[in-house]
This record gives structure tokens, C-alpha cells and sequence, in this order.
DNA sequence: CGTCACTGTGCAAGCGCTTACATTACGCTA
DNA sequence: TAGCGTAATGTAAGCGCTTGCACAGTGACG
């Protein structure tokens, strides 16, 4: 198999040095007209393709971006990653993606092998880690963007939800509805801010209303349908029951519904049901979940266009932009029983 | 900002040659084992990661898989792409992901991508594809693999369901409860081959149950919860309405199933529905739905092992593996109902 | 002891590209 | 027409790593 053309044969090939076909290539407005027609041509002829590595070594730009998510099973970062991936795309980006499935100490090791393989910039979600991390980012120079949260105090570019807001936000509108027990299905809150952060806005919400955060029941667990119902499960078996149960996302919430439903109770007459997200499994399970509608899609275009900005050596670091939410009342939530 | 330390540093720190610190991170076999430690603690104290570009250039080898799947939105290839990407990370190779919407042309465009920014090898999704891109891929050296589909005839190493077969068996089921008159929400064919071989299937169990294929009520839909439910809205329409409605995939069938809640039909007393993936969508809705199970997950880390022993020069090529379905029964799929 | 076969390391030549700097060509002005 | 400034192109030095080959140590053998 013959091997590849190289920027030299096509150099020979149209009568001119490396560095000119290099330029033609890469500052066209700096080659005579004639001369890149020439170059061209031959490039063409030879069905030439740059070589990436060769050019990152000399160029120090690889046109990559980095992406660490928690997973890529459940859609929770599916529609923002996949909208975040389109939009690189469109500016010429490539996406290394790589998900750490929630297991600590992994996100670290992967920062450092995007950063290895030259990622110009990084998507991290959450703003929750190590700070010697950050250090490491600062460092290697590789600008980082934070996405899903919102924190403006850790004073590093981020695009996100207040997630403490909108949790708090949607608690009120359960308390607004007479539920006074309310069980909580929260993640893992060690070393997940956005689970941690949910769990502090329903606590906000009940504190502000004059009641004892110490009396909600809550219950950490990781995510998934399965470990949703067995919390479920546990909730509905204390005397007397929650009236509502508030669930950290909507993968939670639909688990927690069909625990509900194989355990004959009848969601939202004897017990509602909450999530966040709003995914579309929101609207797809049997009642429609309430849940904190957050626009994915939208925020994956805007983490494209910052991190790129960033990358390019932005004049002014765009700072913490934050995304409304909109809580989203369906029928998984209602008033609270009579009995 | 000290610029990261290279393998110079490394040696010189250690005291040995380049040489020797590159064949201790890459033969560490080739090396004693107290040259190898020290070289190691170097590495250590200096937080040294190999620089990507300059392997490459030098290796002619990234270490980099590319796939290009149809969507990463909805959950029909997260599972398996997870599975596939942690397999890789343990072998020490890194995916790049691309995703084409489903938009024709849009896959060549991301072969090239690729396999410019010198990916090792490619997953791809289907065999159903422009004779021209496999000879490119051939003339480029760059191994691909074939996964969520199975035909032999196609004569490249691939891995995945026979989805012909598979749906045949779940529409064997369907006629066996008595239903008739089927109705079929499909992906759209054209290009998708899992889409056409399901509906083929369809098709060869109505045939070999003695009954004309051209009966059936045929709706081709971008894969989507509205509009399938627009499709579901159609069928239902008809008169007489269809018994049963067979879904190219659960996404589909979600769709079908809240049309059909909407429409004031339940399932499966008025019409019975069934899906195809058995993604997690499938226990959650209600009724949960008949489906056929894809051990996603172990395609994907199959396919993984085989994509990488293909990169490194597998003596022999992998056939078409065939990964075996299993038709779950569920509540959507009932008998005919009687009147 | 001199040889020899190994084994463990070091040396140094690239890999294909970008880019600072040097050189040449060209068109003006004086 | 000499002299100059600028635009176009060439020269060559790396970028950080791998790897073929050379070379030094080591122990076994005759």
C-alpha cells in the first residue's frame, strides 16, 4: 500500500517549499494567486490530507475539545453533549468524550488524558472537585469550562442551572399543596454538587415555609430505575407515609413511580411524585412527572460557543452564566391526600 | 506557566537515556527493574504525560477509535456506546464520537474526519453504506467495524442482531394472539438498514403465516416520541383500526403508547403495541411493553475487543458475530381483543 | 582467561508539519 | 539606472517521541 502524500511530495510535485504549500494551506491571502492554483492543484492530484499529529507537535493546537461526563447511559447529558457536539462540529471542533460512571478519582486521571492527547479546552460538568485539578488546568494552560451547575463563587467560567433555586422553586410548589411529609430520592451528594445542591433547595424551600428540614426523609442513592424503587420502597413503608416524594432527577422519579404503581399505590391521589431534568422520559411515564424543565439543548450550543471562545484566547473570561429552568407541573404532583 | 515536562525531563531526572524512559512506559519487560522504578518515580514526581501528537507521529499509531453513530439523544445506542468507550479506556485507547443525526452524506463527511485526525479504527453503525466509503477506508488502512447489525454478506467484520430474524419472532408472537389487522410506525428504511430489516421481518412472519404483506398498515417516521405519536394517531384513525401495532423501536412505541393514552385507547384491551431495544424506557412506561431484549451492553464491549484486535493485526478477520435477542414479554402485547 | 551469546542502555535518525528568519524578486522613486 | 521598501518564497530548526543499531556489561563455556 503506498503510503500517504506528505506535504513535501506535494511541495515537489508543484515546484515550491514545504513552508509555501504549508501556507497556502493555512494563510492563503499570503500566497500569490498563481502559485496557490499550482499548489492546489497538486494537492489535489495527490489526494493529500494533512497529518494530525504532525501537525499538532508543530502547531500546539489540535482543534479537539474534551468532554468528562458522569455517563452517557441515562439521557440526562445525552441532549446537551449531543447539541454541544453539533456546534463543535460546526466550527471545526472534534469531541473526545469520556464518562468517569460516577466513580470518584476517575475524572481525574481522564483531565489527564485528554490534556495528553492536546484537547484545546475541556468540559467538566459541576464545579465540585479538587482544587489542585484546577491548578493542574491552569497550568497546562488548557482553558476548562464548567456546565450543569451554577456557582458563581468559584469564580471559573461555567454555564449551568442554579440547581439549589430551582429545586427550591418546585418544593414550594409541593408545600403550596398541603404535603407536610415529604420523602426525599436524592443521588449520591459526596462529590456531585448538583445532587448536593438539590437536596439544600428542598431544605431551603421547607425551612423558609417554617418547618424542620430535620423532618424530611431523604435517601441517597445512585441512579437508576432499580435503586430508585428499592428507595421507594423503603419511603412508602414508614407510618405514617410521606405524602410526596421529591426525586433528585427524573431517571429517580420514574423508578420511584413504578415502585408505586407495583406496590398498588395510585400516584398523585395517594402519594406524588416529583422529578428534575424534565428528559423525556418526563413526559412519556404514566402520571406525566412535575419536573424542573431544564433547556439541554440550548445549554450544550452556548458550552460550544464559550469553551471555543475561551480556547481562542477570549479578551474577557465570559463568566458564570446561568439558564432559567421552568418548573413543570404535570400530573405526577397533586394536592395532598385528605385523610 | 512552566510548560509540561517531557520525556527529556524525565530521562534526565532518572538519570538514563529517552530511550530507556520510552521503553519503560511502552516495554516495560524490556527494561530491569531498578532502571524501570526510577524512571517511574521520575515520571511521578514530574507528573509527566506522554505528549499525544509526537507518539503519533512517531508510533504512526493514536490510539484513538472513532464512532459515528446515528444520535447520541435518545438512549438506543448510549448503553452499547458506554459499554464500547469503557472497554477502550481499559485498553487504553480513546474514543472520539460523532454523530449524524440521521442526515445522509453526514457520515462520509465524518469518516474523513476521523480518519484525518488518524483514528486507528472506526465503529459504524448498519452495513448499509456507499460501496465507495468501505474502499476508501480500505485504500486508507483503516479497520472498521460493523456493529447493531448482522449480514453475513456483506463480507466485513461486524457484530450484532440479526433484526430481520428477531422482529419476525416478535410479530410471530403478535399473530399468534390472533391479531390481524397490524399497524407498523417504522424509522425511516431508507438508509437505516436496521429500520428496513425490521420491517422486513415483519413482513416474512405475515407472509409465512399465509397472509399478504401488502396488508399491512406501513408508516415510515424520523424516530422521535411525537412523531410517533403523530403516526399512532394516523393508524388509529383507520377503520377498522389496527389490532396491534408493531414499533420499529421503543422510543417509537413510547410514542405509540401515549397517543394511544391520549386517544383514550387502552393498551392492551383496545390495542396491543410493541417495541424493539428494550432500552430502560421499556419497563418504565405503562402498560411496560413487549419488546425485543439487545444485550447492548455486551456489544458494545465485544465490540470494543474486536475493534481493537482488528487495529493491531488480528491474523485473521472476525466474521459477522450474531449477538442472540430474546423477545420479552410484557404488558402492551395482548390477544386480540374480541368484538 | 579469552570468546561468545545475551541482555540492558544509549545514540541519533527520523516522523510531517509550522514558522522565524533569510533571501530573492519586483516595482518605485529619485 | 542605482537604491530602496515591500511582498513572495525558501531555508532550516525544531516540536516530543519511537526504534534500529551500536555498545558495554555479564556470566557461561571451552
Amino acid at each position: 500500500m503506498r503510503s500517504t502524500p506528505t506535504l513535501e511530495d506535494v511541495a515537489r510535485k508543484a515546484g515550491v517549499s514545504t513552508a509555501t504549500v504549508s501556507r497556502c494551506l493555512n494563510m492563503p491571502e499570503r500566497v500569490v494567486k498563481d502559485t496557490r492554483d499550482r499548489v492546489l492543484r497538486a494537492v489535489e492530484a495527490l489526494g493529500y490530507t494533512p497529518n494530525f499529529g504532525a501537525r499538532v507537535m508543530a502547531a500546539k493546537r489540535t482543534f479537539t475539545i474534551g468532554a468528562i461526563i458522569p455517563t452517557m447511559e441515562n439521557a440526562i447529558f445525552a441532549r446537551g453533549i449531543q447539541a454541544f457536539q453539533e456546534e463543535l462540529h460546526r466550527r471545526g471542533y472534534t469531541l473526545l468524550v469520556s464518562s468517569t460512571g460516577y466513580r470518584p478519582g476517575a475524572e481525574e486521571e481522564q483531565v489527564r488524558t485528554l490534556v495528553g492527547r492536546g484537547a484545546d479546552g475541556l468540559l467538566l460538568i459541576g464545579y465540585d472537585r479538587d482544587p489542585a485539578l484546577y491548578d493542574y488546568l491552569d497550568r497546562q494552560g488548557v482553558p476548562a469550562l464548567i456546565a450543569w451547575a451554577h456557582q458563581p463563587q468559584i469564580n471559573r467560567p461555567s454555564i449551568g442551572f442554579d440547581n439549589r433555586a430551582a429545586m427550591a422553586e418546585l418544593a414550594r410548589e409541593v408545600l403550596a399543596r398541603g404535603h407536610r411529609r415529604i420523602g426525599v430520592i436524592s443521588g449520591i451528594a459526596l462529590g456531585n454538587d448538583r445532587a448536593a445542591d438539590r437536596l439544600k433547595g428542598i431544605r431551603d424551600a421547607v425551612r423558609a415555609h417554617g418547618l424542620d428540614p430535620a423532618d424530611l426523609t431523604e435517601i441517597q442513592t445512585p441512579y437508576g430505575i432499580e435503586t430508585a424503587e428499592r428507595a421507594m420502597e423503603t419511603l412508602m413503608q414508614a407510618t405514617p407515609r410521606p405524602t410526596a416524594v421529591m426525586c433528585g432527577n427524573d431517571v429517580l422519579a420514574a423508578g420511584a413511580l413504578r415502585a408505586a404503581r407495583l406496590m398498588g399505590l395510585s400516584v398523585p391521589q395517594d402519594v406524588s411524585v416529583t422529578g428534575f431534568d424534565d428528559i423525556e422520559l418526563a413526559r412519556i411515564v404514566t402520571p406525566a412527572l412535575t419536573t424542573v424543565h431544564l433547556p439541554h439543548r440550548d445549554m450544550g450550543t452556548k458550552a460550544a460557543t464559550a469553551l471555543i471562545a475561551l480556547v481562542e484566547g477570549a479578551p474577557e473570561v465570559p463568566a458564570a452564566v446561568k439558564l432559567d429552568t421552568v418548573v413543570t407541573l404535570r400530573d405526577s404532583l397533586g394536592p395532598v391526600p385528605a385523610c
